[in-house]
DNA sequence: TGTACATCAGTGAACGCGCGTTCACTGATGTAC
DNA sequence: TGTACATCAGTGAACGCGCGTTCACTGATGTAC
């Protein structure tokens, strides 16, 4: 039954990318090899012809699910003030609370995160910062306020208000708690920079701040 | 071997305050009962003799967790403004951060939590409502901006940047965000209301703000 | 290009292990008289 | 107050179960000639 190499490789970033859902939307503990290798349509015997152990494909599956919110931000960063500010905005949306599996892996898996091993929270760490960085580019600040800080700030409440929001029973006030992030987001991320306004071109086909 | 009435409830209280502490620092699924019992000095097969399910220690011992936090903010409040203040600041303190198992259960087990049954996710609901509605009376807003708005927000912002703290493994990174995060909430609660400053008598034993 | 053999992706049974839970048993406590 | 018996907190072995991991095997693919 040996397959071709392209074959392999392929079922191989399957696996990963079926592991990034499952891990998000049921917690990694909670998340067992032979589930994750029955969703790739496998059995859990030949897991290992890919994988030394779970332990590396969480690390890397964890990779992915970081580089794929990074490489949205950075998307939406090159498209300017709009865009960045639409991308925040959408975090902090049901869509996003009710879609655990398909979202942000820090909200998904936050607290389990804290506890993995070196690894991981180190590229946790590099995402973390990258996206700070980014964010900063676009900030508005008060006089004595670093934009850095204030990006640290507005990230950590995303973060947090989102998990809150998933946590809590009531639906009007897990809807309140994303309304209150957003409103926060529209006051912190600057207005359209002139470099925005002077090609307003995408401007009218992106929704309403506010949805 | 049975034991009297005061020293089987003291005993089942224990347990409790045990789970307490361990499942914050270990997290709810890596910790097992009989994990739990041996710190209590026990054999895990009398455990069912005090709880029906693990599930049922779970959930009281998250409530307990919940109360005392609850307890120690209604304190503050009570005594006024300024112990309102250093409350909130010492949440995003690195001793907090390094004390996961003494410390904010939402913060400790956050995604977890999103995952626990009704009746836990119920308690934590109660808990964060009872906590905003206090908080909210502290807080200083814009003309049009609701107070129990900016408690939704400083408070998942407390949440978020706990959790990040702790996950980031670079500690400059980590102070930095709780040092952001108490700006923050200085920059928000309203600065000591007529009432404190009537009897500032607590003010010089307290520690400053940034320690 | 065609043949012979080595490779190895995937199968499915089995491994040891720790989990939550159950149970027969022990013996000090609480209760009935 | 003293005695006889029922209760039940705690022990430690055992249960079934699912976990991560291993392994002998299969057979299509890749390679050497």
């Amino acid at each position: 039954m040996k397959k071709s190499k392209a074959e392999t490789a392929k079922t191989r970033q399957r696996i990963v990318e079926i592991a990034s859902e499952a891990l998000r939307a049921r917690g990694i503990e909670a998340t067992g090899v032979a589930q994750i290798m029955a969703e790739a349509g496998l059995t859990h015997g030949g897991f290992y012809r890919h994988f030394d152990s779970k332990e590396q494909l969480v690390t890397e599956a964890m990779a992915m699910s970081r580089n794929d919110f990074i490489a949205k931000t950075l998307a939406a960063a090159q498209q300017g003030t709009e865009a960045m500010l639409q991308h925040f905005q959408d975090y902090v949306t049901s869509d996003h609370r009710d879609d655990i599996g398909g979202g942000c892996a820090w909200a998904a898996n936050g607290s389990e995160l804290v506890r993995a091993d070196a690894k991981i929270r180190q590229n946790a760490t590099e995402g973390f910062r990258t996206l700070v960085e980014k964010a900063a580019l676009f900030m508005k600040s008060q006089p004595d306020e670093d934009k850095t800080d204030v990006a640290i700030s507005v990230l950590t409440n995303m973060i947090g208000a989102l998990t809150m929001s998933r946590l809590v029973d009531d639906p009007v006030l897990s809807d309140r708690i994303l309304a209150v992030t957003r409103k926060r987001i529209a006051r912190t991320i600057r207005p359209s920079s002139s470099k925005a306004a002077a090609r307003p071109r995408k401007l009218a086909s992106k929704r309403p701040a506010n949805h």
